[in-house]
RNA sequence: GCUGUGGUGGUGUAGGGGUUAGCACGAGGGAUUGUGGUUCCCUCAGCCCGGGUUCAAUUCCCGGCCACGGCCCCA
């Protein structure tokens, strides 16, 4: 028996539908919002990944060579492949651009509930402006998203790496990378992200640094919170005679939040937020739902600058976000359990009307004209294919999930109507062989 | 990368060193050659793979593979 490959998943008829309607209720949104969905190719050059992430990157790549000898690799993400199309063809658009991807990416990495070899991103960029305004536009559609698809009690984070970075240099940390090392700066935004004090503290003394920055970071950290947290830090950086700017910018653009998108579950403005990327230089978000333990992160984004590594300096910094397409689908699925609903999004049942269509002994070109002519009408039409037995026909229908039979047999046939069974309260009418008469039986 | 638990028909399960490996759902056929979702009968189909211990392994041991969790990481 050949199995699929570690970290792959099929998707049923049932799973399929509900994706697809995920994706619809993600694209309405996007669309609403001025985006234009655009497509990359599913593998990319090797250089374009270690362009982005460094070379450290391959060991996690689904990586290989064509025949011709070039190193090429499956996507693991679909931000750099979408600027690699805008610097290859996209420089006359109108900016600035915004545009929405939707897309299977590859990771070689062990997997587990939400974290797959095969996975998901569904992500939006607005390439070509920046500023509080942008960020707004962008977390406001990633809550608009959320909101949309009716996901519960998750958390929306919103910091600022470029204040973070003003606030660690003007305590004395060295954004230089140290011989073989990482910069402090950096050391100390991923101990803040997690949270980290004792390691903080450490850093601070092998720093040979003053405590009262630990101080500092302390009291940001107390201050985070809901959107009044800016207001709190806002004495602590004046204080240290450190600039203000970021920490307005984040205050306009929290405030254009709230006028642009419903008010998301939980609302944390938390300056500690680092997201671990170096290529994020302002603005920085994620989105946490609280069902899936350790990988309960769902969505992230922020401000960025990519654009120069394919010589677009002009257009930098950026800003997007992308969302985790199974999460958020798994999540949606243990609240949908957790309340005992049986579907997950609206509508994932299938059509209510599905008509299967019973030649019974005569020949199924009896019946062809009117199967042909309700597809055309836009209705769900099984034919019978395998000419059981009246009783078995019934059960297959049943099976496949019509909601009516129409029977033609030699009496019906010598009649021109077929008989017109409604499964949910067994009612039957004669009618007319023809798509009207039938579409109108449906109808009544 | 570390670590915990588990793998019996398609699905869900019972059992257990020697068994006709049980049950339910499912699928196919029939009772019922023009009416299903009730009932009855028949059929289909299973001990993850490899090695070891043993007269004998689906059962015990080791390894692998697969699945489900918790850390590390997560462009």
């Amino acid at each position: 028996m050949v199995q699929r490959p570690r970290g792959t998943r099929d998707f049923g008829p049932l799973e399929s539908r509900r994706r697809r309607l995920l994706e619809q209720v993600l694209d309405v949104e996007a669309v609403c919002a001025g985006f234009d969905r655009v497509q990359t190719p599913i593998f990319e050059s090797l250089d374009l990944f270690t362009a982005k992430s460094g070379p450290g990157v391959i060991g996690q790549l689904y990586a290989f060579e064509d025949k011709g000898g070039r190193p090429l690799t499956l996507r693991p993400e679909l931000t750099a492949p979408v600027m690699r199309m805008i610097a290859e063809g996209m420089r006359a658009e109108a900016k600035p651009m915004r545009l929405a991807y939707h897309g299977a990416c590859f990771r070689y990495e062990e997997f587990k509930t939400g974290r797959y070899r095969e996975f998901y991103q569904y992500g939006i960029e607005v390439v070509g402006a920046d500023g509080p305004l942008v960020d707004a536009e962008v977390i406001a559609l990633a809550v608009r998203m959320l909101h949309a698809t009716g996901l519960k009690g998750w958390t929306l984070r919103i910091g600022h790496v470029g204040l973070l970075r003003d606030v660690l240099a003007g305590l004395g940390l060295s954004a230089e990378a140290s011989e073989g090392g990482e910069a402090p700066t950096a050391t100390a935004m991923r101990l803040l992200d997690k949270g980290d004090d004792a390691g903080l503290a450490d850093l601070f003394a092998a720093q040979r640094l003053d405590a009262a920055g630990l101080d500092l970071l302390r009291a940001l950290g107390d201050a985070s919170g809901g959107r009044e947290s800016i207001a709190t830090a806002r004495p602590l950086l004046e204080a240290h005679g450190l600039p203000l700017q970021a920490l307005d910018a984040l205050e306009e653009t929290v405030e254009a939040l709230g006028l642009l998108a419903p008010a998301p579950p939980s609302l944390e403005v938390d300056l500690r937020v680092a997201r671990g990327l170096d290529y994020y230089t302002g603005m920085v978000f994620e989105v946490h739902v609280p069902e899936l333990g350790g990988e309960g992160q769902v969505l992230g984004g922020g401000t960025y600058r990519l654009l120069h590594l394919f010589g677009l300096d002009d257009l930098d910094p950026s800003c997007g976000f992308g969302l985790g397409f199974d999460r958020v689908l798994l999540a949606l699925e243990h609240q949908a359990e957790a309340e005992g609903r049986s579907e997950v999004l609206p509508g994932e049942a299938g059509p209510k009307t599905r008509v299967a269509v019973v030649p019974f002994r005569v020949p199924a070109s009896a019946v062809l004209p009117v199967v042909a002519g309700l597809r055309d009408e836009g209705v769900v039409v099984d034919l019978e294919l395998r000419g059981r037995a009246i009783g078995k026909a019934f059960s297959w229908a049943d099976g496949v999930g019509a909601s009516h039979v129409l029977v033609v047999g030699p009496r019906d046939l010598e009649a021109g109507t077929g008989n017109l069974k409604r499964l949910k309260d067994g009612v039957q009418v004669d009618v007319a062989l023809t798509a009207s008469d039938v579409l109108a039986a449906l109808n009544g």
